[in-house]
DNA sequence: GTATTCATTCCGAAAAATGATAATTATGCA
DNA sequence: TGCATAATTATCATTTTTCGGAATGAATAC
């Protein structure tokens, strides 16, 4: 049986990184195992070989624990290789602040949409997709726009395997309902969601499509009904579409100074 | 006897995040595998470890991996912790005693500066950045100097995708323009801010970098323009380097009770 | 259309992590 | 100084993970 653990060793030890980091004072080891609920000796061993490594080390003359050099030198290259890529993220941000409302990109994988990335316009408000949550196909935008390209014999098929969870009152279940909406969105090329998985909220999503018009990934945005209502989501759409083509030919692009792209109308 | 392993697990979790973070652009599993000396299918199970947990995750479309949101997070923790380090947020204080205006440590992360630790000499006046807030890339000293370090196709590419707000009559909302500001700051080395976020706030900020000469923060002064004028600003600018090198320097600085070994690979 | 490289899955042997218990060493406090 | 308490290290049987060769599937180049 292959059990997904969610707490090996590999966790324990970011679970520490991110704790120490976290704190504002330097942390002893009883309060990291404490926080963390490890066993004390097991708290040490773990520590122990972050420390050989560099990743936390001791802060001058106490026994508490601060992050390691080898740690910020690797965070800065990390900082510096995710601003290099972060051309994705400031068109989402720019469509986001655009639209004003919350933007998010997800994809498909494993017949759940994960959220890669998502823009926040203001304070918390309704719906948040962090990156990494998944949600279900039938009840999403995105999802939506997933499965009206597949095949009509391989979409049926999906339809009747998914399980259909009935999330609120509007969420589709039943699957002849569920293909004539599919259908539907294939032809119009975009999708929305009726408070079909969080009550009051809803959402519509466009997709991005690869040079060869495969599907990448969708590009959504989730509203609190209070604010826009479902008909009015359609004045999001263009927005959407523009800034989903300006994705496409974005995210493709080998990001290297001297790369093929020959694309510079960006 | 306890054996000290080299090649662990965790060493070679870090190495590979460390070989992604490095490269320019995405890389395959197996230009990774090459590149650590691992096998194939080793290189893949570890790499799914990696992906499962967000520290890395596939660029769209592709099978290359960049680093992933958690490790984003996680890094802009870490250098934020730092910081704020007694020593370092002595070295901090010194510097905004010296020039007696309001100094702050910012990275970017996500397209926004990040003020992970600020000093105020006086009493609030004008601008503060609290920790924790964030603040545009293309009207702060700290975005500036980002952009500027980027390669100059990136630079262009990036400077396009971002929603240029004009929060003053001073902030840069032509591309053009941005562009040759960025050029300027790139060969200057530093970089400075005429009110262009923040009514009669101006202000410069300086790199702060690691010992290879990688970008890891930045160090930056905010001021009223009733009493300091943006051409003033140039005096701030030689203390604020003495300031980064020695900020730099204890980023490399190893604790007197870590010196076991002379093998201090990564 | 074939060759080749790359990505992915399988699985049994080998290695490492785990954490209870116990011993040892700091550390605070009067 | 001495004593009590907390912090740290040691030991070890058990459990869990890792490891990577071999095989297979997918994609791409030639």
């Amino acid at each position: 049986m292959p059990k997904i653990n969610a707490d090996g060793p590999l966790d324990r030890a970011f679970a520490i990184i991110g704790h120490v980091a976290g704190q504002v004072r330097a942390v002893s080891v009883a309060e990291i195992a404490s926080a963390l609920a490890l066993p004390l000796p097991t708290a040490h061993r773990l520590i122990g070989n972050l420390e050989q490594r560099g990743l936390l080390q001791k802060a001058l003359g106490t026994k508490r624990y601060v992050v390691g050099n080898q740690l910020v030198t690797l965070s800065a290259k990390v900082i510096g290789a995710a601003f290099r890529t972060a051309r994705r993220h400031a068109v989402l941000r720019a469509v986001a602040a655009e639209i004003g409302e919350q933007c998010e990109i997800g994809v498909v994988r494993d017949n759940v949409v994960a959220y890669v990335d998502s823009v926040r316009v203001s304070q918390p408000q309704g719906l948040q997709f962090n990156p990494g949550e998944a949600a279900p196909l039938h009840c999403t935008s995105t999802g939506k726009i997933y499965m009206s390209r597949l095949p009509e014999r391989a979409r049926e098929k999906l339809c009747r395997a998914l399980a259909l969870t009935k999330y609120t009152e509007t969420t589709i279940v039943d699957v002849e309902n569920l293909m004539k909406v599919l259908d539907e969105t294939r032809k119009r090329g975009w999708a929305k969601t009726n408070e079909e998985y969080v009550r009051g909220v809803v959402g519509c999503a466009v997709p991005i499509l690869s040079p060869d018009r495969e599907l990448i990934a969708c590009l959504g945005v989730s509203v609190p009904v209070a604010r826009v209502s479902f008909a009015e989501l359609d004045r999001f759409i263009a927005p959407l579409q523009k800034a989903a083509a300006l994705l496409s030919e974005t995210i493709l692009q080998v990001d290297e100074d001297g790369a093929d792209d020959g694309s510079d109308n960006l």
